[in-house]
DNA sequence: GATGAATGAGCGTTCATTCAT
DNA sequence: AATGAATGAACGCTCATTCAT
């Protein structure tokens, strides 16, 4: 039973993971069952025996992604919990933006769900967003308090920064390793400067 | 003849122009031929007259939206010729997510091009990316030139502005109007401080 | 106009015969929107230039067909305006039966709808099916105030006699020309038996 | 071996027992092999250890809730035997429309079987009617041969009374509890008129 | 120039059926 | 005996595209 289940869960994950693929390389819309099917070697009919549809799929795919990388994200927080605000941040973005460039160019587009999602999907997709957000989220509010951030709005500042480290991988990932090591540099200290104190 | 070319040119253009809407505001897979045939009173088959399928309709779109999007930036920025730098950028900022907020929400999924479209097409869409770029590009590198504005990679700077900008919409469509006006208030301001020098 | 308009109507109606053959013939759920357009020797998509989809076909032929019976039922009540009750009545059900026979065999199944329809369209048959019922509850209950029909219960007495009317064909459609007029006399007179005040 | 064997028959005896049930609900079309199984907690595939098909299963569904249905009435018949002929006849009314109403439902669309089954099974499903029949027409005929009921044709009447027992749940189902007892009740009193000696 | 009509390919989904284990 | 998994055909439906008029 157990044999089973582990089976059951690798299935379940290799289907994910082309999904994921799929979904970010085409956006939802453009994915097809037959594609995602396709990479997997079986038929499209068989991936209704793990996922009721279309929608669930992309909302594993989603959540799966999105909670892999948050934890990340955590655990990398807590590492480095000592070391002073600014560079548990820049560390914190560098990491972020490594992993949109290097392991998931595609995420950007798979979180670009289209309006018409049932509310339950899309409240479900809200929450991981939140949780990812958050880790950023506490850094920023923890700095403003303690005196050591300046922002004009921490809502805005944070869209801002999620929007430039997802939207990295169009301009990075094209650039040859060196340069594109260079270019995350840049942009997890550009990023920075959204929360320097501007004296 | 003239008079025909004229009438020709002016159905076209209003053609164009709701396929702009449409494409817009649903990005590409989501927009139906049948939708834009209908804000034009119109049947699908006559739009075929004039283009000859939803590809080149949508490049056209596409070419139309980002012309008068960047032409609106550079009017703009010659109105405000004599404005202090930091205030000409911040209008361009300000004036740039409106657009993106009020009138095309969906254009980040429009410019996020399938790979699968022809290579003519991405080029024709990369200059105009490039056009636009070069608005916001022109103040900065001048800027930073005049020592008014501090970088630490021009690229990544534009790049993060640009981003922050375009996914404005996810962030703010959803937004009651005074909350709305006040967000992208603050994120104009925000990114102003990506190339504020921080003394 | 006027041409265009009727050349449509013209096919809608014949579209709709065919949809109400394959309904009668397989039941709602068996048809096949492929196999109506076999019929019409047309594809699949075409219907859908003039139906919304399954429902509203099925639905378009049975109110149709509902229209037309009970029209029909309606003239034959005013010609007999002056008969006897009773002979009203049974040239009523004689006519009915008739018509279910001999027209449309298919009927019964056609009406044998899924629970599953919107409640929208259930709601309109079960308006067809009142009105096609009022022909003859008119008459019975207009001869039990008179005194000259007598029923345990109007609803039951209206029910058993529908119900023989239209599953009539299922007996007597094999049989030969002679003894099928017989069987629908016999039928009739039967079911007169319903409302004869049994002293 | 015998152990074996019985065991066995238990099993397909349940799972006919389910199906029956199902079909009997929902009609052949609406049902579903995999709600077959999940009433039996088994899986889909172990249904088809014991049946070919689905027609198969249908058609011992079919013939086991026929059988069930017709062993009723005999036995109701039986134990009524020293009944007045009436009454014995009010009985085997009743409770043919309890039975379709409260427990066999969709029995009619059952029974209207698709004339693309095999001719075999058709033919089989003819029998059941025929035996189903005959418990009525015994009392039919032997009361009208008593002289204690009166029939214009035995055919026509029996005709009349199976369809509007096999309609009734089309009619009743949605009523409340009592007032379907009432419906029913009426039903079968309107019903018994259909032999009742005139005068 | 424009329309109404039709087409056909493709999509998401369902489900009876098969089969290795 | 039974299960989990997979298949493939078919269905309802959408929509870009074509074309006679």
């Amino acid at each position: 039973m157990n044999r089973v289940q582990r089976k059951r869960d690798e299935r379940v994950r290799r289907i994910v993971a082309a999904a994921a693929e799929v979904f970010g390389e085409r956006g939802y819309e453009a994915s097809t069952l037959e594609e995602v099917a396709e990479r997997l070697d079986v038929t499209k009919g068989s991936l209704y025996y793990y996922f009721a549809g279309k929608d669930e799929l992309a909302t594993a795919a989603i959540e799966t992604l999105g909670t892999d990388w948050t934890e990340r994200l955590e655990a990398l927080a807590d590492a480095r919990a000592d070391a002073p605000r600014v560079e548990r941040l820049r560390a914190l973005l560098r990491e972020h933006i490594a992993i949109a460039v290097l392991e998931y160019p595609a995420a950007l587009r798979l979180f670009l769900v289209p309006d018409s999602w049932p509310a339950a999907l899309r409240e479900r997709i809200r929450d991981l967003r939140r949780r990812h957000d958050l880790v950023f989220r506490r850094e920023v509010t923890a700095g403003v308090a303690a005196g050591e951030f300046a922002v004009v709005s921490v809502d805005a500042t944070l869209q801002a920064m999620h929007a430039a480290m997802s939207q990295a991988p169009l301009w990075c990932s094209h650039l040859a390793a060196e340069a594109r090591d260079q270019a995350m540099d840049d942009l997890a200290t550009t990023l920075l400067r959204l929360v320097s104190s501007p004296r």
